[in-house]
DNA sequence: TTTT
DNA sequence: TTTT
């Protein structure tokens, strides 16, 4: 299997604030959705249409966490991940399909919350490397290091 | 509105053939779903696990009767569009919700139905330039022709 | 040929102005540099590393206008292109290489000189349909208009 | 710092053979060639044009041996990784610059060497997991795991 | 030469 | 449900 790819790339903004579910054993999941936006102009009526996408954005561990430390509804952030069909069972008894975007990376452009501008990180936990945004308000950087210090 | 970005890059194979569907003012629209797999080790387990994604491709006009044209079921290709979901009448009356990747570029990575390798098309309409394959089973070609042939 | 892909995303900041170059035959083309960065922690030594990428972007025509006119020094930007490989002769007669990104699509996500937050363009002249900025402050948009207002 | 994006997809063709390089504390690094074509009509003459980039490759460590192991001069491969500028002293003293590709992930999307099909991996080392290929002549698998078993 |  |  495999030599497929599966990625997606998003730049938009939060509907709502990110939704935190806990594990048991530790994991946890965060939950928002993001808005994209496109306009065109109707090449009959030659009106402005506005169209918004709205995507399910979930992001895991470490990463959810600063998630929901750092973003609130409105903000604007850069996603990158896998598309996921997921599958579950409503109130109802129906099975529901919805399909989420699994972060895998992200960027924030725009953040509420505190007066840290940006942060980008990995959705990977050990890359993340998340210490304790510290006073400098230096957010927690984690770019996937393949630098490994060697000499050329 | 806007500053955003809408984008999907998937690498996988068609599950079905391209199914058309022609309006009366002459356009066209093809669908088709294509599988991506990934696989991981299981931590606890150690078992090796595979899962596969299904994405609903929807192309239209030109590049959907290039596809048709050209692909098969089990056919790799290469597409790059946006998501965008689309809500629909269930037969049964409910509302269903589906989340398509409505395709802007491809390329073909594998055809069953033609000696001919390759293919590389734009999903619009003035970029395609679709002129039918010659005799060297030569594609379409269609790279975004930012190209103007200024002498810089 | 082709079953290729040659694609680039960069967001950065413009490290310089815009600089612009007209031809005769109406054609234009600006030029600016933006710098990426990534940032990790060296594992021997613990300390933060910052390094700063330079990229070389290249818009043409009515998106170079655009970027002439809304984007300066320090702005951030989106932007998606291809990479080139660019051969000329330097002063001293020698040979000299350069890479360069030839934008496709861009999104300004920050913009000193107009009370406009975002622009969302695309390089090809057919698709940028700039019409001039009305007094609303209204940016041109281009999403690449697949919409052809058929009834599905 | 940050904020920004570097990102590069290529799917192109080996130019040449892995070259490989191995370092004293155990680390590798292997550079290739890959070249993409585009083409294009050109609107004054009605010629087809294509022209041929070539992208310095390099990968590192596991994601080098693999590489060498399974691809040959002419394969086709999809790649992923980030734009970095490099630059050496050429034998004639002069300052040379070079960008790079330094990949991040990559998937074989033909392979000479082997009657495996397919590889996707992953640059990192804690990520590409590479166990020897098996006898079923499967390839080692390494999508970046956020999966953690998780009952959700 | 940008940004945090 | 976001944003401009």
């Amino acid at each position: 299997m495999s030599g497929t790819l599966n990625k997606v790339m998003l730049i938009g903004h939060l509907g709502d604030e990110v939704k935190m579910h806990y594990f048991d054993g530790g994991g946890s999941i965060g939950r928002f959705p993001i808005a994209t936006n496109e306009s065109y102009t109707n090449k009959q009526t030659g009106e402005r249409v506005t169209n918004t996408d709205w995507h399910n954005i979930v992001v895991r561990n470490k990463a959810a966490e600063i998630c929901e430390k750092y973003l609130s509804k409105g903000d604007k952030i850069y996603v990158e991940g896998r598309l996921k069909n997921r599958q579950w069972q409503g109130e109802d008894g129906n099975t529901r399909y919805s399909t989420e975007v699994q972060v895998q990376e992200f960027t924030f452009l725009s953040t509420k919350k505190e007066s840290m501008a940006n942060a980008q990180t990995n959705a990977q936990p050990q890359q993340t490397q998340v210490q304790k945004p510290a006073a400098t308000n230096e957010i927690p950087q984690a770019t996937p290091t393949e630098e490994d210090d060697l000499p050329f």
